[in-house]
DNA sequence: TATATAATAT
DNA sequence: CATATTATAT
């Protein structure tokens, strides 16, 4: 029957639509608890978020300029847009709102002053930034075995998979650690015939293994039909398992995810363990602990983006 | 401290 | 690209 077929494009400027004003938007300095009910639960009161916190946020705003090369202009301006508003919401809450505009305005030259220097900062070196750790989540190694059960073992390579894989921000090193463990677990389980959960693995043993890795496979599985038209050009015009996604954040598309830990423990609550030796986290499943890391600019931009370009 | 896993070097 | 080694996080 006759069926409406969303493009992407339409669904983004859906999304866009919905999307909350700065001015519906909290600000970053209120308060999530209102005084009232702080001093009535007996809760310490935030401290002052000012100045110095939004300078913070925009160190981590930077964070996903970095990984973005060109235009960096036009997304300093959003986002010294965005501070500002913070800055004039936040407005020194013990003094009484009365004058002192200059001063005001001068805290905000500061911040914009800060954010463009450590934009050109950023600008200068682009890709030569170190990245987190990466984070191989089970939904982002669901995603890796099932590129790789298409491939079939012999074209299965980092560069192929990466590129089938479609993430953003994955590179072909990540692409080929995490292969070279796979391949290892495989040979493992083989090798035992029997399962044997040994106590690593967690990830792996989470993923099913498509029977598709377990011998000798071939090409990849005809996805639309072997044409048996001379294809000189190697490009292929098909055999993408993961469409690019529309970026949308709350989508299932399994963003890349990085360890975020920007200081080492403090404070010494030792774990352990009188006896065992086994102070494992649960395993590592995820939970929904997306932070905003992806390179995902503001899907502004019109959605004609190849997919990923970018690194690499 | 040991273990697991991602990064880097060969 | 595959494998070995090193680095880092839990």
């Amino acid at each position: 029957m006759g069926e409406e077929v969303r493009t992407d494009e339409e669904r983004v400027t859906e999304w866009e639509k919905g999307l909350p004003n700065l001015h519906d938007l909290t600000p970053l300095s209120m308060a999530l608890i209102p005084p009232e009910l702080a001093s009535a639960f007996s809760i310490s009161p935030e401290p002052h978020r000012t100045l110095f916190d939004v300078n913070r946020a925009s160190r981590n705003t930077l964070s996903l300029l970095r990984s973005n090369s060109g235009t960096i202009t036009n997304q300093i301006n959003q986002t010294m847009s965005c501070e500002i508003e913070d800055i004039e919401e936040d407005e020194e809450p013990d003094r009484d709102g009365s004058g002192s505009d200059s001063r005001k305005h001068r805290k905000i030259d500061s911040v914009i002053e800060e954010v463009e220097a450590e934009a050109d900062s950023a600008v200068r070196t682009t890709e030569t930034i170190k990245r987190p750790r990466l984070v191989w989540t089970p939904q982002l190694h669901k995603r890796f075995v099932d590129v790789v059960a298409h491939l079939g073992i012999k074209n299965a390579v980092p560069k192929t998979i990466m590129q089938l894989m479609n993430v953003e921000g994955l590179t072909r090193e990540n692409v080929a650690s995490h292969l070279q463990k796979y391949r290892l677990y495989l040979k493992r389980m083989q090798g035992l015939s029997n399962d044997a959960p040994s106590s690593s693995d967690h990830l792996f043993a989470s993923t099913p293994v498509p029977q598709s890795l377990h011998e000798t496979a071939s090409a990849n599985h005809s996805n639309s039909h072997s044409h048996s038209h001379s294809h000189s050009h190697h490009s292929v015009t098909i055999p993408m398992p993961y469409p690019p996604p529309p970026s949308s954040m709350m989508s299932m598309p399994p963003m890349i995810g990085m360890g975020h830990h920007p200081h080492g423990h403090m404070g010494m609550s030792l774990p352990p363990p009188s006896g065992g030796s086994s102070s494992y986290r649960s395993h590592p499943f995820n939970m929904m602990h997306h932070r905003d890391w992806p390179p995902n600019p503001h899907s502004h931009s019109h959605p004609h983006m190849s997919s990923n370009d970018s690194n690499k």
